[in-house]
DNA sequence: TTGACATATACCCATATAGGAATATATATT
DNA sequence: AATATATATTCCTATATGGGTATATGTCAA
């Protein structure tokens, strides 16, 4: 088998970092294709293809107005991303807390020499 | 080009969701190989291609005991994952705000008819 | 040393990618 | 109608993937 499609789900989608850039772009306000390609300094092509892979898992909406199309980053879809790694939200403090704990007793043992 | 390497970051080692499902295993306490291929019902080199990719980009440490290799989740390596999820939070809180409004106003009016 | 057990790697293959260049489609303007 | 503008699609190619099967490596036990 070879690897699952970007369209697959978020967590394919948002694996390619230009598509991250471009959500974050889209975060606030709606933007026009032309707009994301000379901010992001990318090809209209590769924009047009990131934004569908966005489109089509439903990171971004799209608005058509004229010969111009809207786009904006649909939070919603990322809220599973954010769900899943919440889940370690716990253990990654606990870590932290160990290291820290074990910091302060080696400085002890030093502040003793 | 090609997609970006499974073991280029966090973001692309976890698209594949068996890797999820691995990392979800070992959070709580760490795991030799054989446990993972029983609990998790897959074929064993398998699973030691999932967790090298899991390990090259820090996601998970090692220990060894002899001929048994205990893996544990560093929780640690998925916060960059979680921070960028996160600036979207407050995003889609507002979106959800928007549509409960529209929701309750919508409930208004028929209530009067 | 030989064999059993635990894990890792090598090899094959079908498949999807991202970028680039060229072109197609859709809409507006004159 | 003809042209310009905005966006999308097609075609190409090099590359990496994940699963399966077989095999290699490493370690313990007798």
């Amino acid at each position: 088998m070879a690897r699952a499609a970007t369209t697959s789900d978020a967590f394919n989608a948002v694996a390619e970092p230009r598509r991250r850039d471009i959500l974050n772009y889209l975060a606030l306000q709606e933007r026009v294709v032309g707009d994301i390609v000379v901010s992001l300094g990318m090809e209209q092509p590769a924009v047009s293809k990131h934004l569908r892979v966005l489109r089509e898992v439903g990171l971004v909406r799209v608005r058509r107005h004229g010969r111009h199309k809207f786009y904006r980053t649909n939070a919603e879809a990322i809220r599973p991303l954010h769900d899943w790694t919440k889940t370690f939200e716990r253990l990654w403090q606990h870590q932290l807390n160990r290291v820290k704990e074990r910091a302060e007793a080696n400085q002890k043992l030093l502040d003793k020499v």
